[in-house]
DNA sequence: TCTGGGGTCCTAGGACCC
DNA sequence: TCTGGGGTCCTAGGACCC
């Protein structure tokens, strides 16, 4: 058998995850002290159960559950509409006490974080575990949330340690101790195996993390892909991953997308196309980007997707010129009679708008005029609400207007 | 098992060039 | 024009994550 033992020598790194336990839940809970203790729920306006406070989870209650359904099976439960708001508030304020700690901080999602605490011993005269422990009750005190804790060699193991034993959980996985851990952890529950690779892991007999972190370096390299390749040396305490503190601000593509009572209406699924649109290009300004390409897709009832790529010839986030496109995209997938569900943008091949945009104005003057047009309405949607202006806005933009501002698209094209 | 919405990275294969 | 080898770039699609 292609297997060798692990051989991991103690804290050569020191990775800590900190994963806050039902987060949405805890900070209304921490909030509004009249939701202390009862089971709640948030996730109201979408009509399905975005998280659950652990006092709802004992109930049964799990994510992705109908509202209507939280409603007639347990009536006690408190339903609430999501505030993001809040919870980016109540992240930044967790990160920052992260900071504190340690300056090499990796904002992994909203409710969760690596933090590199290699060598922290010392300047804190004292174990990783006791520091872990100060870093808990801080976020306790100072925020009122509770988290799950994993400190281990790797990014991989520290999830494992994290997930240990939630909520409120401090676990640590020494070197020595990782195969303690790995023994009874399925191989789909490692961060980065999914189902689809579990099921190959299956065929090759492995069924435990442990399992597959004993295959010998050559059988994963020879089997596997580089993922999971990499995944295997963090399992065994090599770590590859690393702990990466630079702010996101940049990214490969933005999408928006939504979801509606099936409908056959044109009307109505093209103004939901513009809105997604519209909210897709205000997150682009925000970001100062700009698509050199753009995706639009519908979806059937029957979950058939249909879509279009647009290539422009010059990046820009002002939908407004981007009206006449969509409506020629729109026209080349929607086919008449079809029941749709959903819609959807996706913005990619994104640049930075900063000096792209100028390209497409011979006239200075014209540039000036639809930077100060979108930024009243940036304005305008952040002060009021995204929903104060703009959807509508893109079926009222005439074919010759859009001749006249020059705004040429190269290429349409259908995908599958 | 997917609900629903938002992302990332990797890979195989084709086009094109020398 | 064909043969063969080799490299790069791009794309679609897959897999996975929260």
């Amino acid at each position: 058998m292609n297997t060798q033992p692990l051989l991991v020598f103690d804290w050569q790194n020191a990775i800590l995850h900190v994963d806050a336990d039902a987060f949405f839940a805890a900070c209304e809970q921490a909030t509004n002290p009249h939701l202390v203790g009862k089971p709640l729920v948030v996730g109201k306006e979408r009509g399905i159960v975005t998280a659950a406070s652990y006092e709802a989870k004992v109930l049964g209650i799990k994510r992705g559950m109908r509202i209507q359904e939280v409603k007639r099976l347990y009536p006690a439960v408190i339903i609430l509409n999501s505030d993001y708001e809040k919870y980016s508030l109540f992240s930044i304020r967790l990160m920052d006490i992260l900071r504190r700690f340690s300056p090499t901080v990796e904002e992994y999602s909203i409710d969760e974080a690596f933090v590199d605490i290699t060598g922290l011993r010392r300047a804190y005269h004292c174990s990783y575990e006791e520091l872990g422990f100060r870093i808990q009750e801080t976020i306790r005190t100072e925020l009122g949330i509770s988290v799950s804790i994993g400190i281990s060699l790797t990014k991989v193991l520290a999830k494992i340690a994290s997930q240990h034993r939630k909520p409120g959980g401090l676990t640590v996985i020494p070197g020595r101790q990782i195969h303690l851990y790995l023994e009874k952890l399925p191989v789909d529950a490692v961060w980065g195996i999914g189902t689809n690779t579990a099921a190959w892991c299956n065929k090759l007999g492995i069924r435990t993390a442990l399992d597959l972190a004993c295959r010998s370096e050559m059988f994963i390299q020879k089997h596997f892909p580089k993922p999971c390749y990499e995944i295997w040396q963090e399992l065994n305490g090599r770590p590859v991953y690393l702990v990466n503190s630079e702010p996101k601000n940049n990214y490969r593509s933005i999408s928006k997308a939504a979801t509606f009572s099936p409908t056959t209406s044109r009307l109505v699924i093209f103004s939901r196309l513009s809105a997604n649109l519209e909210a897709a290009c205000f997150k682009a300004r925000r970001y100062q980007l700009a698509p050199q390409r753009l995706i639009l897709f519908l979806r059937t009832q029957e979950f058939q997707e249909s879509a279009v790529e647009l290539k422009l010839s010059a990046p820009t986030a002002y939908p407004l010129l981007l009206a006449p496109f969509i409506q020629q995209g729109f026209d080349a997938i929607y086919q008449t009679g079809r029941v749709y569900r959903q819609t959807g943008v996706i913005l990619t091949h994104l640049v930075s708008a900063r000096n792209s945009q100028i390209t497409l104005f011979d006239d200075p003057l014209r540039l000036e005029k639809m930077e100060r047009l979108y930024r009243a309405v940036d304005l305008l949607k952040r002060r009021m609400g995204s929903e104060i202006i703009g959807s509508g806005m893109a079926l009222t933009v005439s074919a010759g207007m859009a001749k006249r501002l020059k705004i040429p698209c190269l290429d349409i094209r259908l995908r599958d």
